[in-house]
DNA sequence: TAGATTGTTAATCGATTAACAATC
DNA sequence: TAGATTGTTAATCGATTAACAATC
């Protein structure tokens, strides 16, 4: 019983596939490049990516070179280069389309929009349960009521969804969107949101977070010693060489 | 140089420190406990739990024997009793002081003062660049200006920010919460904020969850078999079982 | 050349899974 | 009692780290 499911396994293996954890870098590498860039800088060592993204600047290399050689010893990673390497990587150039429900939120992160578009995200259309919004436009995406979601998003060709209010009904929109072709939802609200296997589904969740930020600083001050366990990455090392008097590499 | 950091890391050791993954899965199970006893349930099934968090019903109950026998053999596990003691493990009791930079989020997410209130997520004051709104109330909590925040807060005893809109001195901000005493920044902004070695940091990245969305749904695409990779739980087990003719417990 | 930093391997570490005896 | 489900162990798997030869 168990054993089909691990048969299964052997026949998907895929030596390509890239792990969550290291999407999760990558992104954040990316991102780090763009700030570097912003201030100037052509290129950038592994250490001091590794050392804006917590992690060790081995694991940085590894990312890396798994998809080949970006950088040249002893002169490091061409910023724009790499950059440029990173989105192909991710994808980024692929155009993902979005339709957004509950058009508030772009009220709040009014940047919103511009920050998706940077990664050819585009939200496409809104859908909205507040009648006095049908047919208006929001930041010039056209809003139209819940109803007919299905049909609507299925004729536009949308691969996302992001479920930024919740009705009451939010289950039965979700399946809407779902049967109007949806392959991925994220989800900012605090309903618990079922959608069938296949189906990508990523919660964003405040009050969870600060759960785990709490606990992360309650588990810290348990430690008598400094921890090096959250805090273990090559600056640190350098700072502990300095303490011992060596001459730590800036 | 390195050795020193070993030598550390071995007087750092504690036993009962539980790890980040465990901490997210663990306030996932809380989550589903509260969705199941809406429901009207009052006991559930490590298997139930492992379906609906998109886990392995071992490590489910691995989890959760980690911090005592929570469960019934052939029962399973009392819904209230286990919230209760998940609630324990998570330090939700706790009172939890934040600082709220920003304050549109709060008309965005009308329930977020409530839902976090429900944790003993306490928003404690906003601070705002925005002129019209010194003095005034949002949601019956108090607006201030950015400038002295550091001084205010350290007044008030504040553990938490929530940086919810970033001027251009955002780093500026930042700094002074720290210096005011914030152990832990949930960032929701663009912005790439830096935090010195002890202060935790979480970023929400809307743009960078779609990204990873849009992957996991590539990286699907690209295989002809079915991905077990990525749906395989129990009820992989139990829908292959019954494929196999095996009659599945529901 | 000497110094710096990459690419890559083998070793380590930690997390998940499979499996089953114990318990209800 | 028979069936169900927990608690827990040993085995497996995957991810990270340490380390260093190769390269600029």
């Amino acid at each position: 019983m168990g054993s089909s499911v691990s048969d299964f396994n052997l026949l998907s293996g895929n030596e390509s596939k890239i792990s969550e954890r290291t999407v999760d870098r990558l992104r954040k590498y990316l991102c780090i490049l763009d700030s570097l860039e912003i201030a100037g800088d052509y290129t950038v060592s592994s250490t001091e990516i590794a050392r804006l993204a917590g992690v060790k600047s081995g694991l940085v290399r590894k990312d890396l070179c798994h998809f080949g050689g970006f950088g040249r010893p002893s002169v490091g990673y061409n910023i724009s280069y790499l950059k440029k390497q990173l989105r192909n990587i991710l994808k980024l150039n692929e155009e993902k389309h979005i339709a957004l429900i509950g058009g508030k939120i772009l009220q709040f992160d009014i940047n919103l929009v511009d920050r998706l578009a940077v990664n050819n995200c585009r939200i496409d259309v809104i859908f909205t349960t507040d009648e006095t919004k049908y047919d208006t436009d929001i930041k010039q995406l056209s809003c139209h009521p819940i109803e007919g979601i299905s049909k609507f998003i299925k004729n536009i060709d949308i691969q996302f969804a992001i479920v930024s209010e919740c009705g009451d009904d939010y289950q039965t929109v979700v399946d809407a969107l779902i049967s109007g072709g949806v392959k991925a939802i994220l989800n900012l609200t605090q309903a618990v949101i079922k959608v069938p296997y296949g189906i990508e589904i990523s919660n964003i969740d405040i009050p969870g977070e600060l759960i785990a930020l709490s606990f992360k600083c309650k588990d810290k001050s348990t430690h008598n010693t400094i921890n090096f366990d959250i805090i273990d990455n090559d600056a640190v090392q350098a700072e502990v060489a300095h303490l011992n008097g060596a001459n730590p590499n800036r």
